[in-house]
DNA sequence: ATAGGGTTACGA
DNA sequence: TCGTAACCCTAT
């Protein structure tokens, strides 16, 4: 026959995640008969979007094959063990209704949704790792990926919060942003700790993107789209730096905290 | 219709 | 030969 096994295409992949973006995951027969992505994966099942996004989710998972065990983490991705502070963050129960039934910090070990404390930034790492987008990720699409992907559900006061431009009418470019701005009047940008790596991660992104841009200026490159990114990128840095201060200290922070930004 | 397990084909 | 990706089958 003609095709033994017909690869996924990069068009066919993104599509996929689109469409698990907009519907979410599971509504494999709302993204297959979505006229956005039904041109794209007409040739692919419901079943076949399925098993494709089991397959990615897997693969990001244990990414560099260095775990064999893909669902258990006993401990936190974190490189170094140092005995340095760390970034604390519990997920608080309160005002995650949405999507939480009567689930407390309890549930069985063999449970995906990480019934451990993960560190906040490992997850923003994760999704920027999963999401493989060429020209970074914007924050809002991390916030969705983590909601759906990890069952996270955030208060939408985050989404808000890292969406809106808090201020910075000098910034304009996204060099400086990686730079200037995060070390303002702290200068704690020495990427020593894992929440400033995955800002910084996130900083570099965009830089990327910049470089990219000026090369390959296809059709979906703006400069206003640029400076955007960049704009969220740097909430997300201050976010992050604000929260390595605070946790320096001992202190424990929970999502629902951080969401309102009180602390 | 979706989730999960199992099978087969391909590449390193 | 092992690991991964696409495909197939079945239970809910």
């Amino acid at each position: 026959m003609g095709a033994p096994k017909q690869k996924w295409t990069s068009e066919e992949e993104e599509a996929l995640r689109r469409g698990v973006l907009k519907h979410g995951a599971g509504k494999w027969r709302t993204i297959q008969k979505d006229p956005e992505f039904s041109p794209v994966l007409s040739s692919r099942s419901n079943i076949d979007l399925k098993d494709k996004w089991r397959n990615l989710s897997f693969s990001a998972s244990g990414l560099g094959s260095r775990d064999k065990q893909r669902v258990p983490r006993p401990k936190a991705p974190s490189s170094s063990p140092s005995p340095s502070p760390q970034l604390l963050l519990l997920p608080a129960t309160n005002n995650v209704a949405e999507a939480s039934p009567p689930e407390d910090c309890e549930k069985s070990p063999q449970d995906d949704k990480t019934p451990s404390p993960k560190l906040y930034s490992s997850m923003i790492l994760e999704a920027l790792g999963e999401l493989k987008e060429p020209n970074g990720s914007e924050v809002t699409t991390i916030c969705n990926f983590i909601e759906i992907d990890k069952s996270y559900k955030l208060t939408d006061s985050y989404a808000k919060r890292a969406l809106a431009p808090m201020k910075d009418p000098s910034l304009k470019k996204k060099d400086s942003a990686k730079s200037s701005k995060a070390a303002k009047g702290q200068g704690l940008f020495t990427a020593a700790s894992p929440a400033l790596g995955a800002a910084e991660a996130a900083a570099t992104k965009v830089a990327d993107a910049e470089a990219k841009s000026h090369l390959a200026n296809e059709h979906m490159m703006e400069v206003e789209r640029i400076g955007k990114m960049a704009e969220e990128t740097e909430s997300l840095l201050e976010l992050a730096s604000e929260l390595y201060e605070r946790c320096s200290r001992g202190e424990v922070l929970t999502i629902l905290q951080v969401a309102h930004r009180e602390f």
